[in-house]
DNA sequence: ATAGGGTTAG
């Protein structure tokens, strides 16, 4: 290599030329420090205003996720070309920023600058990830003016967007895909990935027999298709036929197996895996937290240190995730310490996933600490830090959330006010509540939808206006669901309205016929009314209709070990010592005044 | 072009 030929006093030309060799990769770099180097080097040789140098730079700021510092080199160049504008917005595209990229887009024609082969493209792949279909179409109609669909590149991307939009875009993608004069592998891999997106595996497959040839992409698609609707049967048979196995394809068959429950299987694909990248590792741990097997998802977190793998981005929310639905606090503590130890800043989303799992895990005040240090906040992160407040019954601190919201000018949207709703009612400010719900399409303009009415019937429901709660589900301008009438039926154990909850059921068991939960809420509440012909009435409902789907459970984490349960659950050894347990605890609590709501 | 990716009422 001539970079480490000794050379004692380089002239100016061979510094820059040394310089010139360096600057080959950077835009791949992806080391803050090393790229920050060679920025002050470039400027000291003057050759920012290169431009075969300035987009290298503008990339390598932008794969460090440091958009502020490609925007700024970007602005310091005095005539930028398509290149360079190609460039900013790819490194918006990929800051999922679509509409930075596409106000630079804008500039750039202001500017007489014409967009090019590559141009159409990125833009495209900034819609695609955030559905934008009138964004595609306005694409798409500039390209048709310009002429730009004779190469090839530009069709498939063109497909590509549109089959991520949705049903309707799939169907304009599929009659561009019939009428291409010319495909290339890439655009019947796109034309197959969008139809299995759109949950389309039959005539996904029925392209992927038609196909002149086939890539592992093609199978790996076609194998995704058969795990996104639960077939593993068949995803295994492909798995086991097809011609090349990538990383990919054993990463598909191991998360297929780890949604479909099945973690031993998973596991033992995992561990026959002889190329893992980050992607497996991060498929495996989430599928142990998910399930609540704190155990074997943080011994594999720490085999994965040890293997020499940093998570990144996508990592780090999936298993935050996971941690955050399952409450594996531990877990999610060591993922946080992962973060501290190797980043200054992290972006927005990881922020994110950090507030939502400690607020879901109840540690409220480092949700706090997160939240008040991130330098960015969007929508998600104060819907995520109100519904910690709100789930955890800090109803006041919430509504005070929001207000603050509103001072620094972050308009609410539909979640924000599910959670204000949700801290309403969990503080019995029933008042407060329903004036909120009034401003909502009054003051914001958000239209409530059934899951706004769904913390309304709450709010009443546990205010004991239990009538005008069944008023508002017959009068909404919507459906009920089951998740209304559960709410109802919740509100009516609370208060012992045992003639309205028969009502309740009635609808109920229509939507959820076999869910145990639903019975025995019913039957608690014949209980407490000391009906018992109606509660063995319903026990005899219960056996009739046959009972297969389990209740909904709660977990709680004891020693780094989850243990679930459910309502009347007789599962544990030790099950009629835990109840005698209960028992003396319910008398303990009666002694010092508590009346059960439901107790039998 | 294919695998993992924040917030949503009981």
């Amino acid at each position: 290599m001539q970079i480490s030929m000794p050379i004692r006093t380089p002239s100016l030309v061979s510094r820059r030329r040394l310089l010139e060799e360096k600057l080959i990769g950077l835009h791949k770099w992806t080391d803050l420090k090393q790229v920050k180097q060679v920025h002050a080097q470039i400027l000291k040789a003057n050759l920012l205003q290169d431009l075969s140098v300035a987009p290298k730079l503008i990339a390598a700021f932008s794969l460090c996720h440091e958009i502020a510092l490609a925007v700024n080199v970007f602005n310091q160049i005095q005539q930028p070309n398509v290149h360079l504008y190609n460039t900013l917005i790819r490194a918006h595209v990929r800051n999922s920023q679509p509409s930075q990229a596409f106000a630079t887009f804008f500039e750039m024609q202001s500017k007489g600058v014409y967009p090019d082969n590559f141009t159409y493209p990125f833009l495209l792949k900034a819609c695609s990830g955030h559905s934008l279909y009138p964004m595609v179409q306005m694409i798409h109609t500039h390209i048709e003016k310009f002429g730009f669909c004779s190469d090839i590149f530009v069709p498939n991307s063109l497909i590509d967007s549109y089959s991520k939009c949705g049903s309707f875009g799939v169907n304009v993608a599929r009659k561009l895909f019939m009428v291409m004069g010319q495909r290339d592998v890439v655009s019947w891999n796109s034309m197959i990935s969008g139809l299995v997106k759109a949950g389309e595996l039959g005539e996904a497959r029925h392209l992927f027999d038609e196909m002149p040839e086939r890539d592992t992409v093609s199978w790996n698609t076609i194998l995704d298709g058969y795990v996104k609707a639960g077939e593993m049967n068949k995803a295994f048979e492909l798995f086991e036929k097809m011609p090349d196995r990538n990383v990919v394809s054993w990463s598909t068959v191991v998360s297929g197996y780890c949604k479909a429950g099945d973690m031993d299987m998973a596991r033992m694909l995992f561990d026959k895996m002889a190329v893992k990248n980050i992607v497996p590792w991060t498929i495996i741990i989430s599928g142990y937290a998910e399930k609540g097997m704190t155990k074997e998802a943080i011994s594999l977190y720490d085999k994965m240190e040890e293997a020499g793998l940093r998570p990144d981005d996508g990592a780090v929310i999936s298993i935050l995730a996971a941690c955050a639905e399952s409450g594996l606090l531990g877990l999610g503590e060591k993922v946080h310490a992962s973060i501290k130890r190797t980043k200054f800043k992290c972006r927005t989303s990881v922020s994110n996933a950090l507030v939502d799992m400690y607020a879901k895990c109840a540690c409220l005040d480092k949700a706090y600490s997160v939240f008040d240090g991130m330098a960015r906040r969007d929508a998600v992160s104060w819907n995520a830090m109100l519904q910690g407040l709100a789930m955890h019954g800090h109803g006041e601190k919430a509504l005070q959330l929001f207000s603050r919201m509103n001072e620094e000018g972050f308009a609410p949207d539909k979640v924000s006010f599910i959670s204000i709703l949700c801290a309403c009612s969990h503080a019995g400010f029933v008042e407060e509540g329903l004036q909120y719900f009034y401003t909502m399409e009054r003051d914001y303009g958000i239209i409530p939808e059934v899951e706004h009415y769904g913390c309304v019937i709450d709010l009443l429901g546990r205010g004991g206006r239990l009538k005008e709660a069944f008023r508002l589900v017959q009068s909404m301008p919507m459906e009920s669901n089951a998740i209304i009438w559960g709410t109802l039926l919740g509100a009516c154990r609370m208060h012992n309205a045992v003639d309205l909850a028969g009502e309740v059921v009635d609808h109920l068991i229509k939507l959820e016929p076999s869910d145990v939960g639903n019975f025995s809420m019913l039957s608690n509440i014949y209980a407490a009314a000391g009906d018992w012909d109606s509660v063995s009435n319903v026990r005899l409902q219960m056996r009739r209709i046959g009972i297969q789907k389990p209740s909904g459970s709660s977990s709680i984490e004891v020693d780094e070990e989850v243990h679930e349960f459910t309502v009347f659950d007789k599962s544990h050894p030790k099950s009629d010592k835990i109840y005698e347990m209960i028992d003396r605890l319910v008398q303990d609590l009666k002694q010092v005044g508590y009346v059960p709501k439901a107790y039998q």
